[in-house]
DNA sequence: GCGGCGCCGTACCGTACGGTACGGTACTGC
DNA sequence: GCAGTACCGTACCGTACGGTACGGCGCCGC
């Protein structure tokens, strides 16, 4: 009866620290992959079918319906976290360096297939009262990447090498340059094409212009 | 049996030219209102209560629900076009105004809890096939917007006082200095405070930092 | 006055889907 | 061997909602 994944409760933050077992991952890489196949045709029967799994199972195991896409948001955003940044003795190349390998990952994440699915399910939900996705997603986006990068900034403004007053300021502009106008059209529906080579352009013109406005040197 | 009012159609343009007639706009307003307020409880019970129609009238009118949600989305569009800008005798004050002036709109529009109702649902459908929202919301935003902002752009070039190779790759400079994670923080459902004065400060400081990359003087 | 039309309100239908119940099967500990 | 457990497959239930049908009423042309 009691699903023994945590279920979202009011105040637990939205990173849960608990991992699913192999078997549950294996569930909600199912939901994952019909996500992105089926958009929002994401009925329990489905996914039974697709995991091969009972749906009592599933009720078992996260709840409720809102129990299982919570628990598929939290699975995928603990595959993101990556990569590790020098903070003392940065040089200017050093700086271009990490803000364009963030750039780039950024622009890799919000382009993928999966993120574009993940993120129409939580906005479709955050019009609806209950089952907070949509701060699971912005907790463990937009806000996870920018306490990732503001270090890095206060790290650059430390070494002389940037200049700004706010870092929250600082980096939504850096936010603003990377991501400019892409998420919402893939979220849209509109097919940009955004292969590895487009990212590193736009990611290296991107640093380009927030160095421009908030370099030193 | 035939909806009167243009289907949406493969071949047709996402702008419509035809009008609802008043008792149309009455009922396109009471989905706007509901939308807003009910989030996805949007059902077609709903819209017939709200608006003081029958069923059958809503689906004489509009065909289906999809019928219904287009000329929605079309009807809201319809509102928001507006301003016309100098273009010739272009100097650095009148081109920063209009700027600032686009930004500010811009930012209004998409901070509006009619925008972000309407791009959720718009973004919902995206994932599933038919019925074209997402192109329609996308049509009459962000290609309406770079439609309007780009002979600006060029009439400053023209004038000397901005430099850039393509039209495109600037605007999108600016719709993203402008933008940054403010759309995409208000349909996660992060409660982002903006007033109207917080928005032209926004508008300033997008619109300075431009002129800062793409500024000639 | 009267037929026809357009529309409101409501009752109704079919289906899809969230959630539950249950029988059958494999595996584990004793 | 056997009880217990975990889980699969499937059948089932209730409800919400898209879509249709129909009675009644006001309005307009004649």
């Amino acid at each position: 009866m009691q699903p023994n994944l945590a279920r979202q409760d009011e105040t637990v933050p939205e990173t849960a620290p608990e991992l699913p077992s192999a078997r549950q991952q294996a569930v909600l890489d199912a939901v994952l992959a019909l996500m992105v196949e089926e958009g929002d045709q994401l009925t329990m029967d489905a996914v039974a079918r697709r995991a091969s799994c009972s749906k009592e199972t599933l009720y078992k195991w996260f709840g409720d319906r809102d129990g299982l896409l919570t628990a598929t948001v939290r699975w995928q955003a603990s595959r993101v976290h990556a990569g590790r940044y020098a903070l003392n003795a940065l040089d200017v190349a050093t700086l271009r360096e990490s803000l364009q390998d963030f750039a780039a990952t950024w622009l890799e994440v919000i382009a993928s297939d999966t993120s574009v699915a993940l993120n129409r399910l939580a906005i479709g939900h955050a019009g609806s009262r209950k089952s907070n996705l949509g701060g699971i997603v912005l907790a463990n986006g937009r806000f996870a990447i920018g306490e990732r990068v503001k270090p890095v900034l206060e790290a650059g403004r430390a070494a002389g090498l940037l200049a700004f007053d706010d870092t929250e300021t600082a980096f939504r502009t850096f936010f603003g340059l990377v991501g400019r106008d892409i998420q919402i059209r893939l979220l849209l529906g509109d097919a940009l094409p955004l292969d590895a080579g487009e990212i590193r352009r736009d990611a290296g013109r991107a640093v380009e212009q927030f160095l421009a406005l908030y370099g030193r040197a």
